[in-house]
DNA sequence: ACAAAAGTGTTAGGCCTACACCCATGA
DNA sequence: TCATGGGTGTAGGCCTAACACTTTTGT
C-alpha cells in the first residue's frame, strides 16, 4: 500500500526555482534545463524542484543549484514566491524563486547534466510554467540590486579587466557608458585593486587586471554608500 | 467522519502575513493583532492566515488586510517567503509576507477588530513566531523602495504639508534633512502640486498644502528617474 | 599602415550641501 | 514680546557628463 500524507485542510505543493545568471564576457546568460516530461515537455525551465520538509527554501534552492552547477558557495538570494492558482496544471503549486550569480567559468556547465544549457538573454527558448514571468522579475531585481551592492563581481572571475567589468554593467543595466567616466567612477570607489605588477604592463593594448577587495567593500558598506549610474 | 486532504508527498502549510505600515504625522506605526490562542498566546502578530486554494498569495494578503482595516485599495507588495523549518511549532508552515502602506486616517483602526492596535516602531510588544525578523526585512525593503518609488504618498492623506512629508521621509529613512534642501528636492521633482488657492495663504506660519500628482509621476517613471537621499 | 582596443585628463554645468533672514502665530 | 515654525535664496564644492589624443597590437 502506498504511503500518503493527510491534512485537515488542503495544502499547496511548494517548490523552489533558481534563476542562475552567468556572464560570458559579453552577454548575460541563464542556465536552463530541458523538461523531459509533461507538462511543458520540451520546454525549458529553471533548475528547481519540490521543497523537502526538513530544509528551508534557500537550502532547497542551493541544493538545486549544486545539482546543476556543482557550486556550493554561489551568491544566492530570494526573489519572491509565485502563487498563481493555475501556474501548474497538475495541482496547486507555489514556487519560491531565487536568483543566483555564478562565475560561469567555474560551472561544469551542463556537461554531465546533459539537459542543462546556458542561454543568452534575448535568445531564450520557450519557457515552461510562468518562468518567463519569473525571469522578468529576476532581471528587474538584478538591475535594482546593482545600485547598492557590487554583486557584479559574483559574475566575474577573480581577476578581471575594466572593459570586462564595464561590459557586465552594461549587460545588466542595458545601457552604454563612457569608458573613461566608468573607469574613474569604479576606481574612486576604492573597492578595486590592481592584480598585476606594474612591470608586466607592456603595451597599453593589453588591459590592466583588477581584483575585487571585499574588505574595503565591507568598510564602505558600514559607512553607507551608493553606486550611481 | 472528518474530511482530510491527502497527498503522495508531504506538503507544508502556507500562510500569508501582512506588515501594515501607517504614519501618524510623526512616527511610523505597525498594525498588530493580539493572539488569543496558543502558540504565542498573548503575543502580537501581523494580520495573516492560511492561504485558500483558490486565491493567490496577494489576494490572501489583501483579504487579511481588508478584514483588519476595511481597506480594499491599499498599496501592497510582496516581501518574500519565510520558510524556517521550525518557525511554527505546530507543523511546517511557510509564510508569504507582504507589506502594505495605508493612510492611517482611513483605517477604522482596530475599533471593532478590538484586538488590533497600532504600535509605533520602537515601542513594539513581544511578537509571535518570527515576526520580528519579518518586520526587520520589511523595514529594510521600505527604505530601499523609497529611493525608486514615491511610495511615501501612500502613507499620507490626499493633501499634506511639506513638513509632514519630510517627517515621513525622516521616519522611514531614520535620518534628518535640511528643511530647505528637502523642499527644493521634492518640488523640483515635479510630482507635487499645490492643493490650495494662493490667496488662502494668509500667514507663512500655516504650511502650504500639496497633493501628489500621479500622472506626472507616471511620465517621469517612463523616462527613468531617481530619488536621491 | 591602418583599424581597433585601451589608457589617460580637462572642462563646464548641474546638483547637493550648508547656511541666514524674514514673517506670522501663539503663549 | 519672544520663541517657534515655516517660507525663501545664495554660494561653494563635488560629482557627472561630454569629449580628444596617444599607444599598441593584429591584420
Amino acid at each position: 500500500m502506498e504511503k500518503t500524507y493527510s491534512y485537515k485542510y488542503p495544502h499547496p505543493a511548494v517548490t523552489t526555482d533558481c534563476v542562475i545568471f552567468g556572464f560570458d564576457g559579453a552577454r548575460l546568460q541563464v542556465l536552463l534545463v530541458e523538461r523531459g516530461i509533461e507538462p511543458y515537455k520540451g520546454h525549458w525551465a529553471f533548475p528547481g524542484g519540490f521543497l523537502k520538509m526538513d530544509e528551508t527554501a534557500e537550502q532547497g534552492a542551493r541544493r538545486e543549484l549544486q545539482e546543476e552547477t556543482g557550486l556550493t558557495t554561489a551568491y544566492i538570494e530570494q526573489l519572491q514566491a509565485f502563487s498563481d492558482v493555475n501556474r501548474d496544471p497538475r495541482e496547486r503549486v507555489i514556487t519560491i524563486a531565487f536568483y543566483a550569480l555564478v562565475n560561469i567559468t567555474e560551472v561544469k556547465g551542463g556537461d554531465d547534466a546533459a539537459d542543462a544549457r546556458w542561454f543568452p538573454l534575448g535568445e531564450l527558448p520557450l519557457l515552461a510554467f510562468d518562468h518567463d514571468h519569473i525571469l522578468r522579475v529576476a532581471q528587474k531585481r538584478l538591475k535594482e540590486q546593482i545600485h547598492f551592492n557590487p554583486i557584479g563581481f559574483e559574475l566575474l572571475p577573480e581577476v578581471f579587466t575594466m572593459p570586462q567589468l564595464q561590459a557586465l554593467y552594461e549587460a545588466i543595466l542595458e545601457v552604454k557608458f563612457d569608458r573613461r567616466n566608468f573607469a574613474r567612477k569604479l576606481l574612486t570607489l576604492g573597492i578595486l585593486e590592481p592584480a598585476q605588477p606594474d612591470q608586466e604592463r607592456n603595451g597599453t593594448r593589453t588591459p590592466v587586471l583588477y581584483r575585487f577587495n571585499a574588505e574595503k567593500y565591507q568598510e564602505m558598506k558600514q559607512r553607507g554608500f551608493r553606486l550611481e549610474f
